[in-house]
DNA sequence: AACCCGTGGTT
DNA sequence: TAACCAAGGGT
C-alpha cells in the first residue's frame, strides 16, 4: 500500500519545514501557551499578500512592543499605523487593531474557524490558517501556494478565478484529520521553495508521483490566469512644507478610506490611481521644485512631483507640525518616506 | 463579481 | 528593465 498524499508531504515536512519566528521550536510560544494564538494571526495578517522576508523585522517589532493581544489592544491607532509604515495594504493595520480590541474584549481568540471568520481583517483564508495553524483544528486552508499547488497536482486546468471551487474541494480531499496546522504550512512551504510558480522542482518534490500535472508534462503553466490588466500612470504633486528654517514639517493624516488611509503623509494635490492630482499647492507662495520621485502601486504607477516652501503661514485644513529630525518616527508610508528623502537631500 | 489596496524581491 | 509575484480582505 502506498502512502497517501498528505503522508508524503508531512514527512517531507518534518525534515524541511523552514525555522520562523511565528513557529514553534525551542523557546518561543508553543501550542497551549495563551501568546500562540495571537503570534500565529498577527503573522498571517502580516503576511497576506506579503514575503516572508519583508514580514520577519515587522513581526519581531510588534511582538516585542506589544508580546500580546491586550497589549496591542491598548496601543492606539497613531502608534500601530507608524509600526506598519513600510509594510503595505494599510487597512491591515486599522483592521488589526479593530481585530485585537475585539478579542481582548472577549477574553482571548475564538478556536472555531466559523467564529474566527467573523473577526475584521480575517477572511477565508486567514480564518481557516488560524484555526488549524493556532487551534489544531481540521481547515481547508487555500492560499496562493496552495491552489498552485493543488491545480498542479490534480491538472485542474480551468482558468482563475472560477477554478477555485474545484481547488478548494481538491484540497479539501487531502487534508488530513490530523496535524491539519502542518499540512497547511508544509503546502506553503512547498509551493515557495518546490512548486514554484515559475520553474517547479519536480525532482525534489515528494508528490511528484502522484502529481498528474507533472504526468501531463506541463505543470509550470498551471494554474491558469487571468490577462492581466494595463497598469496606468499617474503624476501627482507632494509639498514639503517647513517652518521655523526648516526645522519643523507640515504632516497630515490621510483619510481612513482609499490609498494609504489612516496614515500620516505630507500634504499633496489630490492624485489617485484613478485621475492624477492638481498641481496645486495648500497655499500660496515661492515654491521650489525638488524633481521627482516614482512608485509603483499594484494597480498604478505614479510619479510625484515634490516641492518645498518655508512659510510662516499655517497650511489650510488639518495637519500638525512634525521635528523634521523626527521624520523617521512619523511612520510614512514608502511613496512619502521617498518624497521626505529627497526634500531633506535638496536641504 | 470585479475592483481597490503597497511593497520589495526575482527574473 | 519591466513584468511578475507574494501566507488576501473588504466592498
Amino acid at each position: 500500500m502506498t502512502a497517501s498524499i498528505s503522508d508524503n508531504l508531512l514527512a517531507w515536512y518534518d525534515r524541511n519545514a523552514r525555522d520562523l519566528p511565528w513557529r514553534n521550536p525551542p523557546g518561543r510560544a508553543l501550542p497551549g501557551d495563551p501568546a500562540w494564538p495571537y503570534r500565529v494571526w498577527l503573522s498571517e495578517v502580516m503576511l497576506q499578500q506579503t514575503t516572508v522576508a519583508a514580514v520577519k523585522p515587522y513581526f519581531a517589532k510588534f511582538v516585542e512592543t506589544w508580546p500580546d493581544v491586550a497589549a496591542l489592544a491598548a496601543a492606539s491607532d497613531d502608534d500601530v499605523m507608524a509600526a506598519w509604515a513600510g509594510l503595505g495594504y494599510y487597512s491591515r493595520a486599522r483592521n488589526l487593531v479593530k481585530c485585537a480590541r475585539a478579542v481582548a474584549a472577549r477574553g482571548g481568540f475564538p478556536a472555531t474557524e466559523a467564529e474566527l471568520r467573523k473577526l475584521p481583517g480575517l477572511g477565508d483564508y486567514t480564518a481557516a490558517a488560524v484555526a488549524a495553524i493556532a487551534f489544531g483544528r481540521r481547515a481547508v486552508v487555500v492560499d496562493a501556494n496552495v491552489e498552485r499547488v493543488v491545480a498542479r497536482l490534480f491538472a485542474i486546468d480551468e482558468p482563475l478565478p472560477g477554478a477555485r471551487r474545484a481547488i478548494r474541494a481538491a484540497a479539501d480531499s487531502i487534508t488530513p484529520a490530523a496535524r491539519s496546522g502542518d499540512f497547511a504550512q508544509a503546502l506553503m512551504d512547498l509551493g515557495s521553495h518546490v512548486c514554484t510558480s515559475r520553474a517547479p522542482r519536480c525532482l525534489i518534490c515528494p508528490l511528484a508521483a502522484d502529481c498528474a500535472g507533472r504526468l501531463q508534462g506541463a505543470p509550470d503553466q498551471l494554474p491558469v490566469k487571468p490577462p492581466k490588466k494595463v497598469v496606468p500612470q499617474r503624476t501627482g504633486t507632494a509639498f514639503w512644507i517647513t517652518r521655523a528654517r526648516g526645522k519643523e514639517v507640515w504632516l497630515v493624516t490621510r483619510p481612513a478610506q482609499g490609498m494609504l488611509g489612516g496614515m500620516r503623509a505630507l500634504p499633496d494635490d489630490g492624485w489617485s490611481a484613478q485621475a492624477d492630482g492638481s498641481g496645486k499647492p495648500p497655499l500660496a507662495g515661492d515654491w521650489q521644485r525638488l524633481g521627482a520621485v516614482r512608485h509603483g502601486f499594484t494597480h498604478a504607477h505614479l510619479t510625484l512631483e515634490v516641492r518645498r516652501l518655508d512659510t510662516l503661514s499655517r497650511p489650510r485644513g488639518e495637519g500638525q507640525w512634525w521635528p523634521v529630525e523626527k521624520i523617521a518616527e512619523a511612520g510614512l508610508a514608502t511613496l512619502f518616506a521617498k518624497a521626505a528623502a529627497l526634500a531633506l537631500a535638496k536641504a
